[in-house]
DNA sequence: AGCTGCGGGGGCA
DNA sequence: TGCCCCCGCAGCT
């Protein structure tokens, strides 16, 4: 796809950095950048942001979804692309639908590791949807330093649900040592643990799973809509609904509670992180999320990744005829190869609170970024001269570098969540603040741009 | 142990 | 030539 294409796609989108053209190939990117972009977790689609050198997530490289590094052979620009998705060969169900969504381990052996372990609820194999949401390839990310900003592109759509986030995998792994460390629990008390906290694991319904493929799918994809509020694991808080009606939750019913996943299936104090970082619900986490690394679920897929990575034959022939993205409405293509549902915005079941934590929501506008900080030019150079990109290790800046600019005028009259998670004792286990998805997102789904796996956060915006 | 980034290298169009 | 992927390595957490 050329720049131009890319251009024309993202530019209905408003983002700081959609507004400039630019592309992250260019020999000069934007140097004028007075505003940033908050920082993004979860990117779908062909968007460009440009973050604050000081953005901590940035820095990082950050992303929801499951990005591996691929050598580009541009030592200037850092290249991601996606792994896919974790998920039960057998679409297994729980009592209410649900359906594993892990986060593929982004080391090769972790992740070959992961693919031998057996789906913890119905012991059969795992399986790896691979992502292919770039014409056949992976979805990729780019990211670039270039003077106080971080610029960042990304191509593709992501045809597949989202794994856990990496601050899930982080918060299921710290969780599980905690459960280790501590005295086990009766299955009473994880009751009254999964019910306050809800599922971590999202799922579908085998039947939609089929329909999925089916090429006169709605674009909405309503038919995946499950009637279970907890059918994805990132509906841990802002698509919550007003009431927290919910049977026990399914993973209660777990045939090996014992199973080492068990952790990630009833985590006693699990911090509800997951859709925090939703962009729709752009995180502000600062210094505090600066998850170091986060890890794979211990479940693995009995596909192997490489095989399935490897586009079928045709795949790009049935891209092309069917242009997803020529419109930039790339969902709305019957013969868009989307594998994988998942339930429907708007969906009351999906609005279901889910987490009954200490919620708080507060109207305050995001400070402007420290103009002062260190960049990453002031970093010392590597010995080696030829590797430009290395980001200077994480500065210590004061305020809220997660929160680092507005964006424009929708931007600025954002507003930030904060979400205290509690643990029994009552203590705050976690507090995070975020925000809206800023406009870019917005207009999108204006546009039906981003219903496809209507990760119930999306309707939080909707909410608003 | 796992994440991350770098770099060499092969295959393909 | 550009892009894809695999693989190994090293540093870090």
């Amino acid at each position: 796809m050329s720049r131009a294409e890319d251009r024309e796609e993202t530019d209905c989108v408003c983002s700081v950095g959609m507004k400039l053209t630019w592309d992250i190939n260019d020999p000069k990117l934007p140097q004028d950048t007075k505003q940033f972009d908050p920082f993004q977790e979860w990117t779908d689609g062909y968007v460009r942001y440009i973050y604050s050198a000081e953005d901590k997530n940035a820095q990082r490289h950050l992303s929801g979804w499951a990005m591996r590094n691929t050598n580009n052979h541009n030592c200037q620009i850092l290249k991601k692309s996606c792994l896919g998705v974790v998920v039960c060969s057998r679409g297994c169900t729980l009592a209410d639908g649900s359906r594993l969504q892990l986060r593929p381990a982004i080391c090769d052996k972790a992740r070959q590791k992961q693919q031998k372990k057996l789906c913890p609820s119905c012991n059969s194999a795992l399986e790896l949807l691979p992502c292919r949401g770039h014409s056949g390839y992976p979805v990729t990310n780019f990211w670039r330093v270039d003077g106080k900003a971080i610029f960042f592109q990304a191509k593709g759509v992501h045809d597949h649900p989202r794994p856990e986030s990496k601050s899930e995998t982080e918060a299921r792994r710290s969780s599980v040592k905690r459960r280790v460390n501590s005295p086990p629990f009766t299955p009473k008390r994880r009751l009254i643990e999964t019910q306050t906290l809800g599922p971590l694991l999202s799922c579908v319904e085998p039947a939609d799973r089929i329909s999925f493929i089916d090429p006169n799918f709605p674009q909405h994809y309503p038919a995946f809509q499950s009637p279970d509020p907890y059918y994805n694991p990132h509906n841990t808080l802002g698509e919550a609904p007003p009431t927290l009606q919910k049977p026990a939750n399914p993973r209660l019913y777990m045939s090996r509670p014992s199973y080492e996943f068990q952790g990630y299936l009833t985590p006693p104090s699990y911090p509800v992180t997951t859709d925090l970082c939703d962009p729709r619900m752009t995180p502000v986490l600062g210094s505090s999320s600066s998850s170091s690394s986060s890890t794979s679920a211990p479940l693995s897929a009995s596909s192997s990744y490489d095989t399935q990575n490897k586009p079928p034959p045709g795949w790009k022939e049935l891209l092309k005829t069917s242009t997803p993205y020529g419109d930039n409405h790339h969902y709305y293509s019957a013969d868009y190869p989307c594998r994988y549902p998942t339930n429907t915005p708007g969906s009351p079941a999906a609005l279901q609170t889910i987490i009954t934590t200490t919620t708080k929501v507060s109207y305050q506008p995001c400070p402007k970024p420290p103009t002062a900080l260190p960049s990453y030019q002031s970093c010392p150079k590597p010995p080696s001269s030829l590797t430009p990109y290395q980001p200077c290790p994480p500065p210590k800046p004061p305020g809220l570098p997660g929160c680092s600019s507005l964006l424009d005028d929708a931007s600025s009259s954002a507003y930030s969540t904060e979400v205290k998670v509690t643990d029994e004792s009552g203590g705050v286990i976690k507090s995070l603040s975020f925000q809206p998805e800023p406009l870019q997102t917005k207009m999108e789904r204006a546009d039906g741009y981003d219903y496809r796996y209507a990760y119930a956060n999306t309707y939080r915006y909707d909410d608003y």
